[in-house]
Formats: structure tokens, C-alpha cells, sequence
DNA sequence: CGTTCTTTTGATGATGCTCAACTGGGGTGG
DNA sequence: CCACCCCAGTTGAGCATCATCAAAAGAACG
């Protein structure tokens, strides 16, 4: 639980820079809230940034109804958020990975609305809302970024609406699959060849989908040889038609 | 068509100010963007907001692609926005009233996402994005309320989201009434007796489900006398056992 | 190497969709 | 005024998709 954090103690002279959030030196800046930033305005950014924080694999967040104090953004790992239903069971209602920000549905109500939850060891910059509130006063540039991050979050959500409400379960998870792959292209990782950090319980569930359909779908997936799959590592053997699939425009069934 | 607007002419001293958009005197303000300001702020974006338009039933305030160059706030009467897949079915995202603002999924790419079409004759305030921003470095107030709009409709999406992926009709179709019903007392009318806007096939589409299934669920409700329909008058009969549905706490199935 | 958790695969079934026919209200024109 | 049509909605019958239940296989971990 508290234990002195043995790695980080022994590299103390080095790590205190490094445990500082630095927006410039970040390699999600073209992504993240610093994006089109001057180099100057970036600084100030960085100068209200609370601290590095290190959330490890299942750890907490933060959860529904706890006070919005800070956005979080993602510098490493992956988080998943969900809403829980009165009986307890859970909704995922979106994947989050480096350079996206977390905790917009708080301010609304300075609480909480949904639980965010470490897939992997993961760090996050706390930013704080009023102090990033105070900046938007000084560096429009930085406001309207905001507004298009959140206007996004506003699109991603009615394309998982689109898909949950309107897709039948191998167009769902096709969809999923080219999202992610186009995620990670985004960040400059190989779009074709990638790792699952969320389990097929985890996908089903944020597709409106159980396990066993999941697991299915990805069975028949590679007999199709659209896919190899090992574990949770994934190949896309046939992305075009993957995203045929997805758009629904596919016609080999 | 473009008929010379009779009943106004023969006013127009009066509605010549009429037609100009004033929050302070707009039965709204305390539900829209002015929210919480001063009358002198409230002043300062009455003077931004460009007209009061018109849309006449099922007419198209914005369609996917167009430019984005304002938001608009629902003055009078009720839109609906909705995706279109690949295939050209559509998917309605949301269903919005007075006091809502419309267009904020605009802000991330400068295009509309989705297209808004009114339900009934409606009216909507024309706010210019850009010149809104520049008030927001005046009017922190208005700021931080544009804020909370923006979280607002987050979270109202990440609720349909654990709708569409986590209830099943019937809880979908009782969960949709008493949303209704709270945006309705919300803006002092009847939480149990109201017109539904929209048809069968819009609350099915909406819901992920077909307008046969609306029709079951309404005749069901009516014979267990949680309802009286007639067309698209509703008069709810036990909104607390409705809301028990909804929340899936409800135990006599 | 045993224990536990996750995933896969199979068999069965229910929810909600599809297709089809029918009803009823509102508008139009004879 | 009535006959007719048209559209939205209702109701019924059969069916497909995906969920549920069950069991086995495979990975992970001490």
C-alpha cells in the first residue's frame, strides 16, 4: 500500500525533474491539451500541472460521485471508464489510451460521473480545473482546444450511440477493432499489429456484447483470415475488409 | 413559402424588438447559456447572438458536412439529431428542447456531425461560435456555464450509451419516458401528462429498437395501467413504478 | 504442478426483429 | 357528405440473432 516506493527514492536526484509533467517534453504534446501550443504558453500550462501521477494496472482513478477537482491526461497506459446501472453491474463506455484527457462528465456537476480505472500500470498529469480555468482567460488558443476536445468526446460518444443502437454484433466489433487500429496509427504505433490492454469480458461489455459472442467473433474472424490472433495480440491480416465490415458496405458474407 | 408573414406585419412596432433575441426576456435563461449571469453579461450576449430563426416542422437547421459557424439554442419547440450510416439508415443521437443548445459537436472539426431536424414548428437562437469565444474571455461566468453545457451533454450520452448496451426494452422504452418527464418539470409542465413530439419509429430508432416493439411496450403499459395513451398524448399513471423500471429495481414483472 | 482465472466451444432458448395484415384518424376529392 | 386513400400505429406469427448455461481447454501465477 504505502510502501516508500523504493525504485523512485533510489534515482531521486534525476527524478524530480522527471516526476515533474512537462508538456514539451511529452511525446503526446501534438495530441494532448498542449496541441498548437507556443512554446511559451506551453510552459505556463506545465506551470499548473499538479504532478505526475502513477495509477498502476486495476487501480482507481477516481470513481462516480467523488469531487471534480482535476482532468487527468493520459501520458502512458490505458484507462477504461464505465456508469453503473442500480444493480450493480457495469457499463463501459469508453477505452481511453495516451494522450486523452479524462474527467470532462465531471464538470457539469463537480462530481464524478462514472468510475476510471487503470487496464495497465499507467500515468496521468493531474491538471487542475480552475487553475486550467484561469489560463483559458490568457491563452485563447489553449481555450478552443479545449472546446474541440471535448466537442470530440461529445462525436465519439454518437458514434458508439450509432454503433450500439444500430449495428448488428460482427459490425460492432469490426468497428472496435478499426478504431483502435486507427488510434494507434494517430500515436505512431503499427495500425495492423497491436496489443488488446482490455479483456474480451471488457469488449463484450462495451459493445453491448457478451464474452462468449466476442470470442466467437474473433474465431470466426481468423477461419475467415481476416485476423491472427494470439491472446490478446492482434493482427489484421485484411484491414480493408475490416473496415468494409464496419461501415456496413461489406459484401462477401 | 415565403408568404409576407401576416400576423407580424400587421405588429410590427412591437415585433420588431420581439424578433430580436433577448435572454433576459426569454422564458429560458435561467435553463440556457445565460445562465447564472449578470444583467449587464446578459446584455453582452444578447448583443452577439445574431437572429431568431424559424424552422418549420421537419425542417433542417444543419445537416453533416455543412460549415460550422454557430450554436443554436432552442427558443421554442423540440429538434431531433441523428447519425447516418454508411447505408443510409439513420440513427437518432438525441432529442432535444427548449433551453438546449444544439451544434457543440461541431466545435472539434468546424463541421456539423450530425443533422438537426425539427420536430415541430420550432424556433432556435443563432449564437456565432467565434464571437461567443471572444465573450468568454470577458464573462468567466459564461464561460464556465458553456462548460457545464458542454459536460452536461457528455454525461446525457454516456447514459444512452448504458441504455442502448446494458437494458433491455422495456427498461429502454420506461427509462426514455421518465427522462421526458423530468425535462419536462425541469421547465414547469406536467411530468405525467405531455405530448410525445416525435413518432413510434423516432423513439425506436432512438432506442435501438423497432417501432413494432414501441407499439408492444405502449399497449403493455397501458394494460397494466402505468400509462393512458391516446396517439402521442401520454398521461403516466405510476411514474414510480415507470422510474422502477427504468432504474431495473422494479421487482412484480 | 496444482489452482485459479480467462477464453473457447457447444447446445439450447428468449428477446426482439421481420414480414404481413389490419385498424383508425385525417385529409382530399368526387 | 361520403368514399377513398394514405399514413401512422397496432397486432399476430414465425424466425434470427445473440444470450444463457454448461463444460472443457488454455494461460497465468504462485
Amino acid at each position: 500500500m504505502s510502501q516508500p516506493l523504493p525504485f523512485q527514492d533510489k534515482h531521486q536526484p534525476i527524478n524530480v525533474n522527471a516526476l515533474r509533467a512537462s508538456c514539451s517534453a511529452c511525446s503526446m504534446h501534438q495530441l494532448c491539451l498542449p496541441m498548437g501550443l507556443a512554446e511559451e504558453d506551453m510552459g505556463r500550462l506545465d506551470a499548473i500541472i499538479g504532478r505526475r501521477r502513477k495509477v498502476p494496472r486495476d487501480g482507481v482513478l477516481y470513481r462516480v460521485g467523488d469531487p471534480f477537482t482535476n482532468l487527468y491526461a493520459i501520458r502512458l497506459g490505458h484507462f477504461k471508464t464505465y456508469q453503473i446501472n442500480y444493480n450493480g453491474e457495469q457499463q463501459i463506455t469508453g477505452f481511453q489510451m495516451a494522450g486523452e484527457l479524462l474527467g470532462m462528465d465531471a464538470i457539469s456537476t463537480d462530481r464524478h460521473h462514472c468510475d476510471a480505472v487503470a487496464l495497465e500500470d499507467s500515468e496521468v498529469c493531474e491538471i487542475p480545473f480552475p487553475r486550467l480555468e484561469e489560463l483559458f482567460g490568457h491563452i485563447p488558443t489553449l481555450l478552443h482546444h479545449f472546446h474541440r476536445m471535448m466537442s470530440q468526446e461529445i462525436t465519439r460518444e454518437q458514434s458508439v450511440m450509432l454503433l450500439l443502437g444500430n449495428m448488428r454484433a460482427e459490425q460492432r466489433f469490426a468497428a472496435f477493432l478499426v478504431n483502435l487500429a486507427s488510434r494507434y496509427a494517430a500515436r505512431g504505433y503499427s495500425p495492423t499489429t497491436f496489443q488488446l490492454r482490455m479483456s474480451r469480458e471488457e469488449i463484450g461489455n462495451y459493445l453491448g456484447l457478451t464474452i462468449e459472442s466476442i470470442s466467437r467473433l474473433l474465431s470466426r474472424f481468423k477461419k475467415q483470415e481476416l485476423l491472427r490472433v494470439n491472446n490478446r495480440e492482434i493482427e489484421m491480416l485484411k484491414p480493408e475488409i475490416l473496415k468494409a465490415i464496419a461501415a456496413g458496405t461489406d459484401q462477401c458474407k
